[in-house]
DNA sequence: ATACAGGCTGGAGCCACCTCTAGGTCAAGA
DNA sequence: TCTTGACCTAGAGGTGGCTCCAGCCTGTAT
């Protein structure tokens, strides 16, 4: 609220409304900043106002994360991400590995789900023993 | 070899063996065992001895965790196994949430997929000005 | 007899990723 | 003025999942 009184960051939130809006702790927030995948401006009171920008950053960490790039890689996509014609070709490289891996990892977790649903519907009705169980140790 | 000379232990197996039969090391089994998700035998020397079942064991792990179960997930799991019946509904429950989350993962996955895409080949050579820049933020 | 492979233990170390603590600043409201 | 709550910092602590190490034991091969 007193943030909408000064017209010219409007659109800035600090690290509570981000951490609400994302999902993060302030505490991961802070530290993913610490690793150098963002930087938040300052307030003159020191304090971070995050813009659409890093939110934007910060679904795309999320994203990643969810693949198991870690922060490091994500920090070199991030770069990229923000300069794509200055990126460095080793960060090219990693974008195309990891298009390559998410595409990989898509088929799989697509076998994985139709594998659950598969053995959730099983179970229901199951009379005795556990499909489930011993699918895992069947397969 | 020198195994098979016992009789009485012919189908056991030592740690090494079972290291080279799962591709996992003897200090990862070892590990495996202190979270208790399974209890070999041991030899009047203190040596451990694998049986048929731990091996199964072994693989049903190997299988979980390819599910994106934790160990500690798979230890319930285990626990289970030995007493299905009763704990049907449980391991339903878990399948359950298991795939409610590779479903949620699919979805990021592939917003993630898009998002590499642009980057990896909408952005070479790209004089001034790249299209996915604003396209990433608006997400 | 001795060397060597392979096993044992407890505990330390490692990496990635947080999470918490203590102690302080700042802004606004009762 | 005092309190409250959100924020700040540096740094310690914790978790998952291994991995390694020192020091010791055993059992087969030469």
């Amino acid at each position: 609220m007193s943030i909408s009184s000064s017209s010219s960051i409007k659109k800035s939130l600090r690290i509570g409304e981000v951490s609400r809006l994302t999902g993060l702790s302030v505490d991961t927030l802070r530290y993913y900043e610490k690793l150098g995948l963002f930087k938040p401006g300052r307030s003159s009171a020191g304090l971070r106002f995050y813009t659409k920008r890093d939110l934007s950053s910060l679904h795309f960490i999320r994203r990643a994360k969810s693949m198991n790039f870690s922060l490091n890689e994500i920090a070199r996509l991030l770069e990229m991400r923000a300069d794509p014609q200055h990126a460095r070709n080793e960060v090219r490289a990693l974008a195309i590995r990891k298009l390559a891996a998410v595409e990989e990892q898509l088929q799989q977790l697509d076998t994985l789900r139709r594998e659950l649903n598969l053995l959730v519907n099983l179970c229901r009705g199951a009379e005795d023993g556990c499909p489930i169980i011993e699918d895992l140790e069947n397969n």
